[in-house]
Order: structure tokens, then sequence, then C-alpha cells
DNA sequence: ATAATTGATAATTATGAGGTATCAAATAGA
DNA sequence: TCTATTTGATACCTCATAATTATCAATTAT
């Protein structure tokens, strides 16, 4: 007990424990391995903790060694979101958020909740990242960013979930499609038509909630393509290579020859969702999610 | 930016925080005035942000050095019931159990141990799951439970053995069969009853000594009934269905129409068993076999 | 059998934390 | 005004120890 801790050793620590490996940690972390062996294995004489089984030729993490990676890893997180709000403050701003969205979010909602945010929080720094569904719950969890706009039901425990935008479908034909609004009766009208659609990848829950729109109309449509962004589906409907369905405030802000039909007789709807980790200490969030509180 | 922080450097910013004199700081941390000084500088320096403003004789903390005094000791306190928190799981005095056992073993024995165990070790969450002999190795060797309650003669190598009770058999007739304690004289007397049994599949060599019972005694049972639990050889027995042998300790807490005649002349004994993984790392594993130790 | 892999150990080196001495600036007291 | 005192910063030095190199021991792959 006559050495005390360090940063250091949790650096190294983690490092062993993500690639199990003492060699490859100690390429990683730019030191030798044997001086990367002599520091874990203060660390476990400090703590009095075994952390690694170390046989044959393979490392394993003991349940206490499993158990330091996960708390360690989330308090170095937020131990590194103090420092930088640290400078941030310095810098005269007062903290940041990191937003991740689907790029369907960024149609008219982000924009709008983004204005009234600044007007409230004008010396906020606000970032900005698209990713798909999946991967905004993984950054959340790691707390790579603060909080996700998501069109997916479940999400794992520890993430908070607040529905903030109810929308209907709407069917995408490119311009000269013979339906129209006027003599279009019902999906099963396409059941001859090839599909475009977001990919299942984007979410699952999402898709199926897809699939049962065309389950409700009693057949299954032929999918030609699949994508992750909203203006390639319109680039695609737009040259003929089929029709879509989407959510309706995807319509906006495009110029392109298709139309948009709503599909406001069935029964599914879409909801945008804001997510977040409820383990995250940005003091900047709560205030977001203050503002979130009062939009409906 | 060449030096990497350390807790060192936190450690001390704290003290000069607190008592806002680098002077008494450096004497509280057993260090010289000198060195602290070097030390707080070289975390302003890689934080990019002034802590302290020195100013005739006064030392104050800046914004920036209040905002991560207060996180910076959260942090901290974090971190040590972390690191704590990591002692206690090594030692087994935080973690969970998770027991199998089959049915016969919680009529008296499960519930006195963990009842003793509870009382050293009141952290320790335990899972309890009921399920069968074979099942049980395979869930052992599995690490999907820590520790097994069989009544089964061979296990795999690799899994620990230690008999903690061993016991007669009992007969199972109806309340109002002709045979009774005192006139009963053996085995041989049921030669042509039905008998009621636990199934083979519920272990085999006990399956092997029940037979080995009826051997001795000179006839094969007709069996017409098998089940792997007690409460329904009970209630078939109670309904004249046919005749039973069950272990001993499994005559209590029911409260149906039917006797036990205790076989203490024949020479089969059964014997309840606890069983473990010696791979399995669990400390907490390793308090409960100690508490076993004591019993016999 | 031989070579490759991999963590631990031993001996050595060199980095930088901490020590001593001292300074500079400011203040208090005469 | 002239000390004496307080207090953090600087300069220089020492030594503890982190990291390196070289090697081993054990295992596994060829």
């Amino acid at each position: 007990m006559r050495y005390q801790i360090e940063f250091r050793h949790f650096r190294y620590f983690l490092a062993v424990a993500e690639t199990l490996h003492f060699r490859k940690a100690a390429d990683i972390l730019f030191i030798s391995q044997p001086g990367l062996s002599r520091q874990i294995k203060q660390l476990e004489e400090n703590l009095g903790v075994k952390l690694f089984e170390r046989h044959n030729r393979k490392v394993k993490l003991t349940q206490v060694g499993l158990y330091l990676q996960r708390e360690i890893n989330t308090n170095f997180k937020q131990l590194e979101a103090i420092i930088n709000h640290a400078k941030l403050l310095n810098d005269g701003i007062d903290g940041n958020l990191r937003l991740g969205y689907v790029g369907s979010a960024m149609q008219q909602l982000i924009p709008d909740l983004l204005l009234k945010f600044k007007g409230t929080h004008p010396n906020i720094l606000i970032n900005l990242k698209e990713i798909d569904n999946k991967q905004q719950i993984e950054a959340l969890l790691n707390q790579n960013i603060d909080i996700g706009f998501i069109r997916q039901e479940r999400v794992p425990i520890g993430i908070n979930v607040k529905p903030i935008y109810e929308e209907t479908f709407s069917l995408v034909l490119p311009k000269n499609h013979k339906i129209n609004k006027t003599n279009f009766k019902s999906l099963s009208q396409f059941k001859n038509e090839h599909f475009i659609l977001f990919d299942a990848s984007y979410s699952e829950s999402y898709y199926e909630k897809i699939m049962q729109i065309f389950d409700d109309s009693g057949f299954s449509p032929i999918i030609s393509h699949s994508t992750i962004n909203a203006s390639s589906i319109y680039r695609l409907v737009e040259n003929n290579f089929g029709v879509s369905i989407v959510p309706t405030s995807l319509k906006y802000g495009f110029d392109l020859k298709i139309k948009f039909i709503e599909l406001v007789e069935i029964p599914q709807r879409t909801t945008l969702k804001i997510v977040w980790n409820n383990k995250n200490t940005n003091p900047v969030l709560k205030n977001f999610i203050e503002i979130i509180r009062f939009l409906n």
C-alpha cells in the first residue's frame, strides 16, 4: 500500500480490460509490456483485488474486474465531461450539449427546438451529429452524446424516453403517377408496385410498424431498394424506381417531381422521441429537458 | 500539455481549494510548498484554465475553480464508493449467489442454511432456482448457477462435491392402508402393490438406489406412475393409486391423508450434496462453502 | 522438435516529483 | 522610512520510481 493510486493505473487497467492482451494494450498506450504489467500489479495490490485471471495464454477479467471496468469507465466519462465543461466555462460558454438525431428529425423539429433553447440559453455550445437509432442508443450509453432523437419503440433500461411528436405516414409517389389524392382508395392499389423503404437497420421497431401497414392492407410489398436517407428515397421515387412510405413531416423542404398522399385512415403513427441517459450529469441536459417539457 | 494529468493534481487542487493557502495545504499533504505550487501550475496549464487568483497575500478560487472543486469532489466520492464496492465484491461481502436445488432440498435444509448465511452476509443477493440433478450439473459447468443441491452419486471432473445430509428412506402409504408401523415387517409385504416413484430422469443414481432396495427385498416393483415432484407423489398415494418410497425428510410440511414408515433396517441411505464448479471465481461462493464447512 | 506467443521478472535508465534555498512582492508595525 | 513577516514563485538539485531492455518460463502452434 505504499504507492498512491493514480489515473495512470486506471487508464492502463481499462486498456487491458478492453483488449484482454497485455502486449496489445501496451502498444496502444505507447509503453512497454513489462511496464504495463507492473502498473496493473500495483493496482491489484493496492486495491487488494485480483482484476485479471492470467491463465495459459488468455487474460480474463474477474467478476470484480468486470465491475470495475464498467464503473471506472462511466466515472472517467463523467470526469471528462466535468473537465470539458470547466474549459467551456473558462471560455465564457456555459456548457455544451451534444445532440444525436435521425435525419427525419432535422426536418422541422430540431431547428425549432434549438432556436427556442438558444433563446433562453444563448451561451450554450451545441454539437449536432446525424446518427441512426441504434447508434444513438449506443452513444447515449457511452455518454458520447447527451441527447438523442429517435424513432424506435424500445430502449434499454437507464435510458429515459419522452415522445415529442406523433405523426401520420404518407405515401410518396412520382408526380405523374396515375394515383392521386382523389382516386386513392387504399394501399392495396399498390400491391404490384415496387417499394423503396428505410432499411431495417435504421430501426427495427420502425420497420415492423411499416410492415404492419402492409399486413393490414393485405399484401406483402415488393421491396426493391432500402436506404437510410429520405433524400435518396425521394430521388429514387422521382426517377420511377418505385414508391415509398415515410413519416409525413418529411414532405417539407424538397423541390422534386414527387407527390405525397397522407395516410390518415390507417391506424399507424410514428413518434419521434427524445432520449437521454439518466446517469448523465451534464447540467445543460437538465435545462434542455426542462424546455422540452413545455412543448405539449 | 506534455504532462498527463494524474489524481495527484486533483488531490492537491482540492487541498488548496479547501484551505485557500498553499503552505497550509502543503503541510496537510505532507509535501513542500514549492512542490505543491508546481503541481497546481501543471494542472492549470494542462486544463488551460486558471483555477486560483493569487493576489496580495490572498488566494481565491476562480469561477471555474469553484465549479471544479464541487464537481471533482463528488466525482472523487463516487470513485471512492466504486473502489469500496469493488473490495466488498472481492471479499464476497456483497454480490450475488445463484443456487440450484432439487425440490427435496427445500424441505428444511436450504431454508436453514440460507438463514445462517444471511446472518453473516446480509448484503448478498440470493437467486434460487428449482432444477433437477442433471440440469444442475449442466448449469454449474456453464456457470449459470454457483452452487447446486443434488441427490446424485457421480459428477463430472471439475465439479466439487460435499455431502451435507444423509438420511433414511421412508415408505409412503395411504392413511387407511392395512400396514402400519407395528405390523410392518419387510418391504416384501408390498410386492403386489403399485409403486409411484421419482422418475429415472430425476437422477439415475438415485433411481438405481431405489431399485437396489427392491432387489434386496427380493422383488421387482410394479411401477404405475413416475413423477419428479414429492407433492404429486403424495396426491397419488392419498388417492390410492399406489405407495411410494421417498427420502425421510420429505415427510414434513404436508397435511394429507398419508402416513410414513421409516425404513431404518435397510442399508440404503440417500445423501443430499452440495456441488460447485471449482473454476467458479465468484468470491461469494468461497464464503458460502466456508459456512457449510461448520455444519458437521 | 522447433518456432511463436505471451505474461512475469531482473537489471538498468531517465524522467519528473519533491526537497532546499531563495526571491519578490506585499503588508504590518516601529 | 525601515525592518520583519507573510506568502507564493523560481532555480537548482536529489532521488524515487515509471519505463525500458533483455530474458525467462510456460504454453501452443507448426
